[in-house]
RNA sequence: AGGGGUGUAGCUCAGUUGGUAGAGCAAUGGUCUCCAAAACCAUGUGCCCAAGGUUCAAGUCCUUGUACCCCUG
């Protein structure tokens, strides 16, 4: 059964750890396309800010799941999956390789263990009711909320992450069932026979790596590119305003934060940013690990 | 040169009337099934600048030295 499923190849790895190039580089070995598994890159126009590869930097090599989204819009992961894996078939149906490419660990692995998502839309004014709730009468109080429907999730989630409580609430009221039960159904096989390559790198230089690359975003106009997304009506609110490097520019603009500290605010969420994406990748035994780097 | 202040965890600092030390940030580890570049959890032994002294006991008092900062000439 195992030859059944059609092969595809991941690279994934922490931000500023080289997958892009590497991508690229695996792409023209293998007539491959890239599919981009990353949660901001989707965006139009965010690109300094999410090191989106550039035309040239691409080489010829087709990209997909970049520069599709409108930066107003919330997109969600059951989204991305859709899309991804109807990708995914096309490329193969034109017999060429599967590359996908990118940190959003999340997006990734939903996307190849054909992880189902309830099919009902968020439900943005009964998450608004709960928030509310939670401001009222506090976090432990919206937590036993999920006692009597959900015990699993109430003793899985801690009453501190109110987004993850306001989720599996919401998930019951969708669905009639308990979220941990809806879980386990949805977990499905892996659809694709995948190898999946993780760019690993000393602690040090990587975040040495993500510093440099914050101030060249800056030196190629971070600034001006918030700016100018911002022009267009998106709301600070908005999924895309809370990349990592758009929150603190915004910030800076509203005369929050001075520019050096908006910058080093970026480089220090870039690095706990990295630090989420190795613990995320290294409990996936499936990766083969390579130094880019040497050391 | 004289006067004053500071010197405690990688950084910024707490430390009550003397009983061998604690916060924030950082760092590290972890969770993760639609806000995921998000949300959340866990972990704090450091010659308390040095050397003497007082004391049963000193980061905490005294003396000297030392580094840095400020003020006056």
């Amino acid at each position: 059964m195992e030859d059944l499923k059609p092969k595809i190849i991941c690279v994934v790895g922490p931000t500023a750890s080289g997958k892009t190039s590497y991508a690229i580089k695996l792409a023209k070995e293998c007539d491959g396309e890239i599919v981009s598994c990353d949660s901001m890159q989707i965006y139009k126009y965010m690109n300094i800010g999410t090191a989106k590869p550039t035309l040239e930097e691409m080489d010829g090599v087709v990209h997909h799941m970049i520069n599709f989204v409108e930066p107003w819009v919330n997109y969600s992961v059951a989204d991305f999956t859709t899309s991804a894996r109807m990708h995914i078939s096309d490329i193969l149906a034109r017999g060429k390789m599967p590359i996908l490419c990118g940190g959003t660990g999340l997006y990734l692995d939903s996307t190849i263990k054909n992880i189902k998502f309830i099919s009902e839309d968020t439900d943005v004014e009964y998450r608004k009711e709960l928030t509310l709730f939670a401001m009222e009468n506090g976090k432990e109080s919206l937590h036993e909320l999920l006692k009597d429907i959900d015990i699993v999730s109430y003793e899985k989630i801690h009453p501190n992450n109110v987004q993850r409580v306001i989720r599996a609430l919401e998930v019951y009221k969708a669905t009639g069932k308990p979220k941990s039960e809806i879980d386990i159904l949805s977990r499905g096989e892996e659809i694709y026979d995948s190898e999946i390559f993780g760019l690993s790198l000393q602690r040090e230089v990587l975040y040495d790596r993500i510093n440099k690359r914050v101030d060249i975003m800056m030196d190629n106009g971070l600034v001006e590119e918030v700016k100018s997304i911002l022009s267009m009506e998106v709301p600070k609110t908005a999924t895309a305003m809370q990349a990592i490097g758009y929150k603190e520019i915004v910030r800076y603009l509203d005369g929050e934060y001075s520019l050096e500290k908006a910058v080093d605010a970026i480089k220090q969420e870039s690095r706990h940013y990295a630090k989420r994406q190795i613990t995320w990748f290294r409990r996936n035994e499936k990766i083969k690990w390579i130094n880019v780097l040497g050391k």
